[in-house]
DNA sequence: ACCCAGGCGATTG
DNA sequence: CAATCGCATGGG
């Protein structure tokens, strides 16, 4: 099946694809291949035409509620763009879009995110799904869903132990037995503003525990990610690097001073961490999370070099 | 061998 | 509050 953007639609499968969002995509001759809510999809772009198939028949408004071609880039583009070195990073990868993915596979795969790199996260993905989920065969080959919360909430340990999780398993086990027992909450986050949202799971509330696994940072990457709250910045140690070294001019000296010469893999505290992310999204404004993919983007392809 | 990667949690002062 | 540290894993 195939179908063409609307005139004005701007949208790069590469890109986006690539710029690592995602842990569960891969090219072969030409065509994306990846797994999205149990179905195996295979699609490409040429021009304005995408083509795609699947393994259960879904159809294009899956495929466009999924690379959110429901959000007008352009506009968002043109209020994030207040900059050279942003725009340097939006020339880089214009077409660019934030992906609505599947929010428990989203929570579970920002959790095994954490000090680790994107080739060895998608390998741990691969596995938890190889290992609890379920077989699919596409075009004469082997895929494998992502599983579900009951999956892996009581899950046999050693198959656990197999998935290369290593300290983060527990953080696994703990939040799937966590979304097992209280079905709704994943739903009563969506409804959350963006801070209520961040601070009940990286912190806590009156109602409950943080999340185990989840922090400042893995938070903001599921509620941009999955949760449709485009204003939160994620900043890891890439993003890290490009506000220090492009919008250190937005913060106070003594501010400036601590994080730069916390350098390295060294973690930035919460409130360090809040400072810098209230910073940016005041700065850019509702569509922050965007301006941090295409920064985070851009810097890791050598932009600050 | 050493350093780094889409960090977090626990412990101390 | 803040500053440290350990945490498994895999690749360069």
């Amino acid at each position: 099946m195939e179908f063409e953007l609307p005139i004005g639609v701007i949208f790069n499968l590469d890109h986006t694809l690539n710029c690592g969002q995602l842990f569960r995509w891969y090219k072969k001759k030409g065509w994306w291949y990846g797994v999205v809510e149990g179905s195996v999809i295979k699609v490409k772009q040429v021009d304005r035409k995408l083509t795609f198939k699947s393994s259960t028949n879904i159809d294009q408004s899956f495929l466009k509620n999924y690379f959110r071609l429901d959000d007008n880039l352009s506009d968002i583009l043109s209020t994030i763009n207040l900059d050279p070195f942003m725009n340097k990073a939006i020339n880089h990868s214009t077409g660019l879009r934030l992906v609505r993915q599947p929010v428990w596979e989203c929570l579970i795969s920002y959790i095994c995110s954490s000090f680790s790199n994107i080739r060895t996260i998608k390998k741990r993905i691969a596995k938890i799904s190889m290992e609890f989920g379920k077989r699919i065969i596409f075009e004469g080959d082997e895929y494998y869903s992502f599983p579900g919360p009951d999956d892996l909430a009581n899950s046999d340990i050693k198959k656990l132990m197999n998935c290369s999780l290593g300290f983060r398993i527990d953080s696994v086990r703990s939040v799937s037995q966590k979304i097992v027992s209280d079905k709704t909450f994943l739903d009563s986050l969506m409804k959350m503003t963006y801070e209520k949202a961040w601070d009940t799971l990286a912190i806590g509330n009156e109602s409950g525990k943080p999340l185990r696994g989840v922090g400042p940072k893995v938070a903001d990457c599921f509620l941009l990610f999955s949760l449709d709250k485009l204003e939160a910045f994620p900043t890891d140690v890439w993003v890290k690097r490009v506000v220090s070294s492009k919008y250190s001019h937005l913060f106070h000296g003594g501010f400036n001073r601590k994080f730069s010469t916390n350098s390295g893999s060294n973690t930035l505290s919460t409130i360090d961490y809040k400072i810098i992310s209230k910073t940016m999204r005041n700065y850019f404004g509702e569509y922050a999370g965007y301006a941090q993919e295409y920064l985070y983007f851009y810097a890791r392809d050598g932009g600050l070099i």
